[in-house]
DNA sequence: CGCAAAAATGTAAGCGTGTACATTGTTGCA
DNA sequence: TGCAACAATGTACACGCTTACATTTTTGCG
């Protein structure tokens, strides 16, 4: 299993009959080279399989051209959907995605300290679990880009910030329309902003009616906290409505009203949050609430291509319904 | 948003009245150096926040900690769930993984060539999309270790094959034994190589009773494909027992199947593959082979940790059956 | 106490590239 | 032809760390 190692600028710049100065502007791009030993050389290069190494060249011009993605876990399509598309929006344009999972890990500072260690150019955080301020702390000459739902308050951030104001006073109009009254949110964590501001928006739209809901507090994102809550507070609270922190709780709690004999829409609404692919296939239907497609990641890239020099940006992104089948019937036009 | 750089190793080095040799030793843990001492700059560095430079520091040691994970999609739960095992088991031995997602890239091998001047350490192949030999020929000097069934006829690579020949049996007699007759399989990719490796084993299962199947080849591992595809050959062949490449195509088929009013389980049995997490819930229920959890990434996790002079390993993982109500009553066990 | 061996640290030369500056080659124009 | 201006390339050092080797300090023991 023993390979040979490529070869060096050096070595490439001899077999070309230049200095190393000419192989390293002709790979970048440098205008005063003459085109047509450019094209010499690149093909002198390509031949030998001969590609400039990027750690040497981060260490001395320190742009890694390295982007750190911080979510929670790539095992939740909430998260996945999303991060596929950044990813790829990365990579066309010549990025290399480092991927920290914090989620079931302790010590999320120690992680991004590690990645730090790799001079990253710009980090994504894409999750809640990890705070702003300790992002800021670790990354120190990174650009901090957030598309979590932390308030920030003046730190001075590149920040993606969804707003569900209108969508969720639609679902709760159409809902209140219908003639319910009974509203429960099943919250992910207690702790989670993206929560907390969405907990808010549904308060909003229901005090338009004069109206207020419950908190169920034991959610934990995943389908099986989902079932099991909702098989628990089913039974005891009886909702009308029972508005879920995501989507992948919304199906747990479709089952789990299915196990009690509820019907889904009838007897119970189901909705969710993120808009996952999944909450739209034929066998769940959950009504929810997410941002037009790959718009996120679209606002994220664009501000990965500013300099850490510019002013921070903020981009608000409006939410939008999809509408299900756990609602009921869907609201004309 | 301007931030202050770190300091350099030299820069500690004067603080700490050392040279920059005995700091390298301390954050190395070399044995040569006075216990004493290390505490001391150790807690000097973390005073003024200092962490050694992974770029410079693998310049001269060809050694990144860096792992290039080669995956389809990360929006596709079956590549999702494993991945974000085996990048825990990465992050418990401090090695930091690249991320490259090759589905919809219409040049994979421009971003392994890209990776490749990261000097990874490793690479792991995790999705069928992309050639072994491209990739040993464009990562020369990382360690090839292969999750992927292309087949590797004796070149030298670190690699992990499935075998489900026992799970596949199992089924197959189970359902031979509920006296159905007519099974159909439904593919993933034509060109891929587990898909063909599974389409085997069923073959070889049926032989056993001196039965065959058919096979539909237009699938592409998503839930839409499995939906749109079942939704024709369920009317047109009318089989007993649909096969699915994967458990997202189940559970396609499953809800076509339920659209054209027939019974899943009665009318026809569905089988999926992989065992991902959502073909377990309760909507769902898709009977399924998967090899035992987490295994896969722990033997990819243990790979890594041999050197690249190691001699080529093969490891062979046996799948198991997670029985669903897809198939009808479970079987005594 | 003296001296050899061992332990601890320092010195300096890279690792492979980018880039400021120096040098050489070329062109234009009087 | 001569000389300025510019285009093309070369030279040499810096980036921040590791490490072979040199040097200093400590230890052990007769």
């Amino acid at each position: 299993m023993i390979r040979r190692k490529g070869l060096t600028s050096v070595e490439l710049a001899k077999l070309a009959g230049v200095s190393s100065a000419t192989i390293s502007r002709a790979f970048s791009n440098d205008p005063r080279i003459k085109p047509e030993t450019r094209e010499r050389v690149l093909a002198l290069a390509a031949e030998h399989g001969f590609r400039p190494n990027a750690m040497a060249r981060s260490l001395n011009n320190s742009r890694s051209r390295l982007v750190a993605l911080v979510v929670n876990t790539v095992a939740n399509p909430a998260e996945a959907e999303g991060l596929d598309l950044l990813i790829h929006r990365l990579q066309e344009r010549e990025l290399m995605p480092l991927l920290l999972c914090c989620a079931n890990h302790e010590d999320r500072g120690h992680l991004m300290r590690i990645a730090s260690t790799y001079q990253v150019d710009h980090v994504v955080l894409y999750s809640d679990a990890v705070s702003v301020d300790d992002a800021l702390d670790i990354f120190r000459s990174a650009t901090l880009i957030v598309a979590s739902s932390e308030p920030l308050e003046g730190r001075a951030l590149f920040d993606v910030r969804l707003d569900a104001t209108a969508a969720t006073a639609q679902i709760v109009d159409h809902l209140v329309g219908q003639g319910r009254r009974h509203f429960v949110y099943l919250s992910g964590r207690a702790s989670s902003h993206i929560d907390k501001q969405r907990m808010r928006w549904f308060a909003d739209a229901l005090a338009r009616h004069g109206m207020a809901f419950e908190i169920v507090e034991h959610g934990d994102y995943s389908y099986e906290s989902g079932y099991k809550e909702a098989a628990l507070l089913l039974r005891r609270l009886r909702p009308d409505v029972l508005v879920c922190a995501n989507d992948l709780m919304a199906i747990g709690a479709k089952d789990a009203a299915a196990l009690l004999g509820l019907k889904v829409a009838d007897d119970v609404a189901i909705v969710g949050h993120d808009g996952v692919s999944l909450s739209n296939w034929d066998s769940h239907s959950i009504t929810t609430i997410l941002p037009p497609a790959g718009i996120v990641s679209d606002a994220l890239a664009q501000f990965i291509s500013l300099t850490p020099a510019s002013e921070p940006q903020q981009r608000v992104v409006d939410c939008m319904v999809r509408w299900g089948r756990s609602t009921g019937e869907f609201p004309r036009h």
